[in-house]
RNA sequence: GGGCGAUUGGCGCAGCGGGAGCGCAAAUGCCUUACAAGCAUUAGGUCGCAGGUUCGAAUCCUGCAUCGCCCACCA
């Protein structure tokens, strides 16, 4: 199948040059803007790919939702720009360079830090600049002369600057706190950056001897599902609310292995139906254990170092991993007769988002920043309605994030990355935060040291939005921040809804005093196939590169916007980009036949005249407004089905065949009018069509003998729904769908009874008002012509001609001469099984209009059009039994 | 544990208070001078289940089931 469906065509070589034009041209720089925009600018920030990332499915969504945006503003008037630039990723890259060092035989530690650092630009420098590649492949405009980085000089001042107004506005402080440690990346991360993944794991019943006795007992059960912790045990809990654990308050056990005493004590934490009812304490290793710890004054003793292997002190233990540790340890107490039991217990455990190794709970000096005092405005930028989600509901969520928001630990234990400018004298003490390096102690001279650790990577997204648009500049770069700041649209992922999206909102409070964006689109996540989350495991993952081989970029685009819902997932389905790739070629097809058709063609404006050029025009004047309407409100979906129906079921499917007549006749000003029309349909239609599709559309715009309002569509301008409101025509459109109608009959009947379309055909048409007979008849030749008629009769009390089909529909009946060909008896079978249908219908509609309760409460002008359906369809039913009549 | 989303013809989805739609797939016939990546025609659904609100429910409410996501996390 798939094979079938393989096609052999080199979009690449189409797509480049326009992009080359584009960008030689200047269109992805700011624009001046035009119209009743001309001062107003738009402006979105591109979420800072990571270095180490290759397009996909996710960047190919949220580039297209962007560019769509930021190309459909440029074509409104605004003064457009797309900020663009990556990001230095703190723990992924240094994870990628600390793994290709390795394979070269180099470690880290060897060459030293600033060797280190060196190589990670070197590695930035040769595959970190492949994504902006992939994404001017996609055709963005985004503004190429202007890039930015996380670790540009200009971007590690703001970084900075913002480190030391938080540390001297008291909301950076450093502690010594419980962190989630990656044994592996040997560095802390944050909470959100932590995965939990559920395991099946046991929970062993440990006898920890009493020091003294209590009612015969001398020992005490605890439950843990990590026994290898028992070495830093510094006490034991019960439930205050457990009567029988009461007894052992105040008691001491003596921790096995290592022979230390601890306290039992009582503390609302425990839940007495959980395990024993005893809780082993370790602060240094559990987070709730360090708050029981903190309330009950215990000892906090570490015993992992940075590795998570056990350290010095602990005999045989000492160097051995966590694993080991957990086996050494059971097997030490089943040797001793004090392991209880074990019984099967499913946990979850913590893993680093980056290696997925198990997290280890940890006790280090890091530094946080306290956020009680800048949740407040970020949240209330959104209760406010200064800041919209789209859609909706993704409010909540962001409010929700912030209400449950804990002081945030940005230190990481990392070399690449912004290094902490905090300054040290180890001499007198004096320590500062300062944005210029320090080198000499202030206080006495003596030489100072800086904090070795660096900043969590999203401490520096979270300025993205004002940074990359000069907040630590003067003069013209300063104003540009004036000008167009807050931008207008933010489009990412839900999953970094709190990691980056609300932080930088309460960066931008504080230091612009303002909402960084005005909107935020919160796209559907791409999955597999299958519904799954795109995997390297799974295999359900989708290439966009390849994608944009197979369909071209606009093909891609244009089908993953089609599948842009409400909905907070998004199953890709691969045949939507096939069906938007034969979409871009009936364009294709389309603009060819126009301008195949264009001799003796001179520009000018169009001239509505006959119903299907009314028809044509006011359908045109309805799609702009609900594009634009489906813009505004970004439903994707929408705007993509409405530019799918019109161009191809209407435009294509009738207008263009309505045409042909018109073009190949003898009256060439007529036909100079419909060649105008086509022209001016299929411009308006390129350019609704030019922010999802910009190479298709700006390739034929360039061969269009129109005049746009620059040489490039990208610059053209966007049409306006008030200015096409003119064209809006309900007769026309009535009028066009009963030239269908008949159209339609014969042709069903041609199919049916299997005759050639090349066979023409006598038809009459019976309709029931004197006008739709005039407006049928005036449509004579175009009627013919589709349905290769040769002779049409139309009238309100036109005959039925013998040896003829019929075809009934609103307000018409079409009957088809067969001369001698009719199937009595499949005519009759098929006009009785329109009977059942209509006779069903009729019954459901007679039961509602005599229902008393629906004519008292229901509204008006649903009632009459209720009746009136009733009556049309009393009357179908009435002319098919009367043709079932004629049959027998 | 809390929250959110999904459940509509074989598949993927739209509709979100007044007669069930689209695309793909299927069937039949067409190489009709824009397009076979196409054209024409046809068939296919008691809108997850059970209650409720309403004159009227795919659409609103409640409960249940299945699938999925996010947040929190009990040793």
């Amino acid at each position: 199948m798939a094979d079938k469906k393989k096609i052999d065509f080199d979009f690449a070589a189409h797509e480049a040059p326009l992009f080359k034009a584009w960008n030689e041209g200047g269109y992805f720089q700011r624009t001046p803007g035009f119209g009743k925009h001309q001062n107003d600018c738009y402006t979105v920030v591109i979420p800072p790919p990571n270095i180490t990332g290759m397009l996909h499915m996710g960047h190919a969504l949220d580039d297209t939702i962007q560019d769509a945006c930021i190309r459909r503003a440029r074509m409104q008037g605004y003064q457009t720009r797309w900020v663009l630039g990556t990001d230095h990723a703190g723990i992924a890259t240094q994870t990628k360079v600390d793994k290709k060092l390795a394979e070269e035989g180099i470690s880290r530690l060897e060459i030293g830090r600033e060797k280190f650092i060196e190589a990670c630009y070197d590695w930035r420098a040769h595959y970190g600049t492949t994504i902006v590649e992939q994404i001017k492949g996609m055709g963005c405009s985004c503004d190429y002369s202007d890039e930015h980085f996380t670790l540009d000089p200009d971007y590690i001042d703001a970084v900075r600057r913002l480190f030391v107004e938080w540390y001297h506005d008291d909301l950076i402080y450093r502690g010594k706190r419980i962190v989630n440690w990656c044994p592996h990346c040997t560095t802390a991360i944050a909470d959100d950056e932590a995965e939990y993944v559920d395991e099946p794991g046991h929970l062993w019943h440990l006898r920890y001897p009493l020091v003294e006795p209590i009612d015969g007992l001398d020992y005490i059960i605890v439950a843990t599902t990590r026994p290898e912790t028992m070495l830093g045990d510094t006490g034991v809990a019960v439930s205050p609310k457990d009567p029988d654990k009461q007894k052992f308050v105040g008691a001491k056990v003596k921790l096995p292995i290592v022979d230390r005493e601890i306290p039992i004590f009582s503390d609302y934490y425990v839940d007495a139906d959980f395990g024993s009812g005893f809780v082993k304490v370790t602060p240094a290793h559990d987070p709730n254990d360090w708050a029981m710890g903190e309330r009950h004054d215990l000892p906090k003793i570490n015993i992992f170092d940075e590795t998570a292997h056990v350290v010095e002190g602990y005999g045989e233990f000492s160097g051995m991993s966590r694993d080991e540790a957990r086996e050494a340890v059971v097997a030490w107490f089943e040797e001793h007769g004090l392991l209880d039991h074990v019984e099967d217990h499913d946990h979850s455990v913590m893993t680093c988002y980056r290696c997925h190794t198990k997290l280890e709970p940890w006790l280090s000096e890091q530094w946080f920043v306290s956020v009680d005092r800048l949740k407040g405005p970020a949240a209330k930028a959104v209760e406010s309605g200064e800041i919209t989600f789209h859609p909706a509901r993704w409010s909540q969520v962001y409010l929700d994030w912030l209400e449950n928001l804990k002081d945030w630990c940005i230190s990481r234990q990392l070399w690449w990355g912004h290094r902490i400018p905090m300054f040290y004298c180890d001499e007198c003490g004096w320590e500062d935060a300062s944005v210029e390096d320090i080198h000499t102690c202030p206080k006495c001279g003596a030489s100072v040291r800086q904090d070795e650790d660096v900043l969590d990577t999203w401490f520096s997204s979270q300025l993205w939005p004002f940074a990359t648009m000069g907040w630590t500049r003067e003069g013209t770069q300063a104003s540009e921040l004036q000008k167009a700041y807050p931008t207008q649209v933010l489009a990412t992922a839900r999953d970094i809804m709190g990691l980056w999206v609300a932080r930088m909102v309460m960066a931008s409070e504080y230091c612009m005093g303002t909402i960084p964006f005005e909107n935020v689109i919160i796209y559907p996540t791409v999955m597999g196939s299958d519904g799954k989350p795109m995997s390297k495991s799974r295999g359900n993952g989708v290439d966009p590169l390849k994608l944009m081989e197979d369909y071209g970029a606009d093909g891609m685009r244009f089908g993953l916007l089609m599948q842009v819902t409400g909905a907070q997932d998004l199953k890709f389905n691969e045949s939507k980009l096939e069906n938007s790739r034969n979409f871009s070629n009936k364009i294709r097809n389309a603009a060819r036949f126009v301008m195949m058709n264009l001799e003796g063609f001179e520009p000018g404006e169009p001239e509505v005249s006959t119903p299907a050029d009314r028809w044509i025009f006011s359908r045109l004047a309805r799609l702009v407004a609900r594009v634009d309407e489906s813009f505004d409100a970004y439903e994707f979906s929408d705007v993509t089905r409405e530019l799918y129906a019109f161009f191809w079921n209407e435009f294509c499917d009738w207008y263009i065949e309505f045409s042909k007549s018109r073009l190949s006749g003898s009256d060439a000003a007529d036909r100079l009018a419909c060649q105008r029309n086509l022209v001016f349909v299929l411009d308006t239609a390129l350019r609704l069509l030019h922010p999802i599709m910009p190479f298709i559309t700006e390739e034929i715009f360039q061969d269009l003998p129109v005049e746009g309002e620059d040489p490039y569509l990208i610059a053209c301008a966007w049409p306006e729904a008030e200015s096409l409101a003119k064209y809006r025509d309900e007769q026309a459109e009535r009028a066009m769908i009963m030239v269908c109608d008949v159209v339609s009959a014969v042709r069903a009947t041609r199919s049916r009874y299997g005759i050639s379309p090349k066979q023409a055909l006598s038809v009459t048409v019976k309709v029931e008002a004197a006008s739709d007979a005039a407006l049928l008849s005036e449509q004579e030749q175009l009627i013919c012509g589709m349905g290769n008629i040769e002779s049409l009769q139309v009238g309100c009390d036109a005959e039925k001609p013998a040896e003829s089909s019929v075809t009934l529909g609103t307000g018409l009946e079409v009957y088809t001469v067969l001369s001698g060909h009719v199937d009595f008896e499949a005519e009759r079978a098929r006009l009785e099984k329109q009977r059942a249908s209509l006779q069903k219908d009729i019954e459901k509609f007679g039961r509602k209009l005599s229902n008393p309760g629906f004519l008292a409460k229901a509204a008006p002008e649903v009632i009459e059009k209720d009746r009136a359906k009733h009556a049309d369809l009393s009357d179908q039913l009435k002319r098919v039994e009367s043709q079932i009549a004629e049959l027998n």
